[in-house]
DNA sequence: CCTATCGATTAGAACGTTCATATGATAGAC
DNA sequence: GTCTATCATATGAACGTTCTAATCGATAGG
């Protein structure tokens, strides 16, 4: 660690690491960015200087001759929906991008519109390379609007009405995971299980209810009256939860879409003096900090974040130095995390 | 929405705009940087241009000349601890940052040290322009380093070992949470609360226990054998709540340092069958997600985040571009969710 | 009418890096 | 011994902006 103030003190820039190691500019950016073309003793020498003086390139002027910031676009959502996946999304984002000599550079939008016209005054002003793309819906204009304009980038999510997508994405099986959900639900004996979910026409709503109808038709369970759905919220799954739980045939597991309406089905579960996990077993879906807080703790599919994060910032990075042309797809397994909710 | 595709169109440029034009370089330049300059029709010609082009100035050039990067850096944190809080701080940053022209630089880094690096590392690059701190704690080294090194930050969160810090700082007054606490459960008619916090030494923590300290001494109420501490977590808040509430003189009331306190401490209240909010009422902090999806729905202390964002965001770009010079010390008052935990 | 002052605009350099190309040295082939 | 190929390093230009200082024209004062 340099004694020096970095404000008071001239800022060593590539000209007086050259001078002081007796090389030429371009080499000393040789040592940096190709020190396989440098004799090992110059190597060497260079290195020693960079150390000493404690230099390191100025990003300004290396982003204005490269035309690239090793900047990494991302939107952070206005609504937080609480469940924290977006955050813990970011943050691995971030370390990941970190290891490659990349940043993040988080950006606010209220809506796609606005969002777009983000995308546009980072990309005209060269502030980023590329953008990581969320919270992707049925009809996205945004990746259309990314692709019709020849910009790099990723979506964490699949494009659900695109045939042949032809950028890449990465995104985690969230059919797998309610199919898992309903196999350890049958595991503990469970015969009738239903399917709390949202309104159909959400690409991942209907991805959750498709791995439902997976399972439940695999194990030759019955499915008739026993899929719900409501806007997420704790209240939509206490009613919604509550009236499947006093129809004729009631089920005795439910596999909910989101933690928040597992929480609603918990509630409707007790309010009945029905057990929780004993009588009726009930599973949610993000592993969010509700799932841990829940009484009884909710069983809840588990999405591997870091690793979704991981990939597609090697897919972005491979894609801006050219690496890689192709678009490439990635899907994901998710884990289920086990808790009282669904055991006996 | 221009229908080109900008990678294949040839980049507008200072240059080109000032060719249409009929002007200078630097007359573009002024009349996005100081239009005063201009005379009015020369103005309205250039921004004609301007417009036409959809001309944004190259960032990186506009960095390397100005030293100057528009980027305030802010590290995520690799611990969320679920209650969403630095979530909801860091997306009002972006906000608040992106109508100042200013975007956010997020960063990970696993401890102080690697942060301290982190910072290092992207001054030395001058890849940000300042820093916002959060989570300080006691001897907290990262503040020491930015002043010894000439950085601009702003903490949110005050130096809770220092007199008279030299930096500025945003933070909420925790301690009039936990009085607002105690006051609204006086209201309900108790007389008897209790703090449940964590172990002394935390500047939060203790701040917090204090304002119950305050607010207790002020209504004249019993305070002897009423205070638990246990670290954060389910398990510690229920297992600390269910001793107080085993003892001879039990409190009904009982402010939480945190929601998870409080949701371990309502686990406690359920277990020995007495029924929250009515016999005993019980108050979180930080109004996270889980304090809204508890059972009963948690009383919870919420932090105006959205506020204390844009006043760091003001602060730091006023230091940043010198308008302000002595530090700034800023402290919000929260306000009191109100939620069937603690009513009768 | 000359000069001083002021406002509007321009010219050229500078920021710190990397790219494309040139140079010099060394080694091998004939 | 010269010619070529190859490797290591150096040179000068370029990226797109803003800074400093200069220029030009108009207005006012003597």
């Amino acid at each position: 660690m340099p004694g020096r103030d970095p404000l008071l003190a001239p800022r060593s820039t590539i000209g007086s690491v050259a001078e002081a190691a007796g090389v030429s500019r371009q080499t000393v950016s040789n040592a940096l960015n190709a020190p396989e073309r440098l004799r090992p003793e110059t190597l060497a020498r260079v290195q020693t200087v960079i150390a000493q003086l404690d230099y390191r390139p100025n990003e300004a002027a290396r982003s204005l001759r490269t035309r690239s910031s090793r900047l990494i676009g991302m939107r952070v959502s206005p609504v937080s929906n609480g469940t924290g996946v977006l955050d813990r999304f970011l943050h691995a984002m971030c370390e990941n991008a970190r290891e490659r000599g990349y940043a993040v550079l988080a950006f606010a939008a209220s809506n796609q519109d606005e969002e777009i016209a983000a995308y546009e005054d980072l990309l005209r002003r060269n502030a980023v390379d590329a953008f990581a793309l969320t919270e992707t819906s049925r009809g996205d204009p945004r990746a259309r609007w990314l692709l019709s304009h020849g910009a790099e980038f990723v979506s964490f999510g699949r494009p659900w009405d695109v045939y042949r997508p032809r950028h890449s994405w990465v995104d985690v099986d969230g059919a797998a995971g309610t199919s898992a959900a309903v196999d350890h639900l049958v595991e503990q004996g469970h015969r009738r299980i239903a399917f709390l979910g949202w309104p159909e026409g959400s690409g991942s709503g209907d991805d959750r209810h498709a791995g439902w109808l997976a399972a439940v038709t695999a194990h030759r369970l019955a499915r008739t009256d026993l899929v719900r759905r409501s806007e997420d919220g704790i209240a939509g799954g206490e009613a919604v939860a509550g009236a499947m739980l006093d129809q004729r045939r009631a089920p005795t597991g439910i596999v909910c879409a989101s933690d928040t309406l597992a929480v609603g089905a918990l509630r409707a579960v007790v309010e009945r003096g029905l057990k929780p996990g004993l009588d009726i077993a009930v599973t949610g879906f993000d592993d969010s900090p509700i799932a841990a807080a829940a009484s009884p703790a909710l069983t809840s599919v588990r999405q591997p974040l870091e690793t979704a994060a991981a990939t597609l910032v090697e897919v972005i990075v491979e894609h801006v130095n050219g690496a890689r042309t192709a678009p490439t797809h990635v899907l994901l397994p998710p884990s289920l995390t086990v808790r009282p909710s669904s055991q006996r």
